[in-house]
DNA sequence: TGTACATCAGTGAACGCGCGTTCACTGATGTAC
DNA sequence: TGTACATCAGTGAACGCGCGTTCACTGATGTAC
């Protein structure tokens, strides 16, 4: 089955969704999320007022749009670990190597970041996606050793992101040089020492 | 200074305040948050649509005005752990010790939570105040010893905090018999084997 | 104790604003024959 | 290759809704003297 071209209608609205979800991520970091209207958004992609609401039934919507497939990978990798190793280290080790390579991501990384902190609602709906992540890693867990209890595995799961986020902030707001996987892997090795 | 009984107008606004409170969290925990309307909560209040945003600012900010105070003893109580308790330990009997006695805020706690969880935009506001505390324990902890580092402090304080936000899900979701208590003390104790 | 004025809880009515919907249309692109 | 019709990206205009604000008022309660 030959992937056949896209036509140039195609084309014109892949352009109109992208330039929507550029404008509505780039003035939302600046402005603020809550103080972006829905017009400006489409004013600056170049697109009538109208014609948002044909690409996204809401204005939060757009947002979170561009799913980098994060997530969507992270249980297959998880699950590639060696067997030898306990969940938390295959936690890591498959944080660490799925945020290899993500500096050439900061600068959009960093304005969905800012743009996502300008509002309780994102911030919401954020965490919303989380408990789907927490429910996905804690499946995963589950699968990985027959005998593992499901609050367990929840628990990790949900301790385990919010490492991870606390290393994705922490490296946003530091030096450039800096390797996303390196601070995840730091995050992950500081806290059994602190909960021993 | 004798404390002055209350005048008849401040008893008629504390109990016009207390009745929006209510009809607040319990329509929104029936309907949703984004589904009941300031003029409906106002009606359940038996007052007029106008007195609503008399006593509140905006329609969010009814739902956090019963501060339980939680949070504001925390650092005190966890200060007066002795020395010897890793922080972790700490931070585990403080909990431990506020929760005591919660069985009778069940239904409470119970509304509250159920209003929150209706809606991202509560949701996102409820994770801001939760910044909030994670940066007073964190301080608390750094208070606690001298020589602990301040990422290690914030860490501590973020997990802390997910473990006691698990322990209290499960107490609402569970068997009216258990103490939110002893499932904060479990929730704590398992974590450290698995991340060893 | 009584009068005169000040304060304040509560309300009504009208309004601006932004989200999201509905109806109706244009004109370019795609497809069937 | 050419014609006839279907589809679809894009737009305009008008509207409903709920939040929150503004202006103006009432009448009970509180206070100064």
């Amino acid at each position: 089955m030959v992937q056949s071209p896209p036509t140039p209608r195609a084309v014109s609205a892949a352009r109109s969704r992208e330039a929507l979800i550029d404008a509505a991520l780039a003035l939302s970091a600046r402005d603020g999320f809550d103080a972006t209207t829905a017009d400006q958004i489409a004013e600056r992609a170049g697109v009538s007022p109208r014609t948002f609401f044909r690409y996204f039934p809401t204005k939060e919507s757009v947002v979170f749009h561009r799913d980098y497939g994060f997530m969507r990978s992270f249980a297959d990798a998880y699950l590639e670990q060696p067997a030898s190793a306990s969940d938390y280290d295959a936690l890591r080790a498959t944080f660490v190597s799925l945020t290899e390579g993500f500096g050439a991501l900061r600068s959009r990384i960093e304005t969905y970041r800012a743009a996502v902190d300008s509002s309780a609602v994102l911030v919401g709906r954020e965490q919303e996606h989380f408990e789907d992540h927490a429910t996905t890693i804690a499946n995963a867990t589950v699968e990985r050793r027959a005998n593992a209890s499901r609050d367990d595995a929840r628990t990790l799961a949900t301790i385990a992101l919010a490492l991870y986020q606390r290393a994705l902030r922490r490296w946003l707001a530091g030096p450039t040089h800096v390797e996303l996987a390196d601070l995840v892997d730091e995050e992950f090795r500081r806290l059994p020492p602190l909960v021993a």
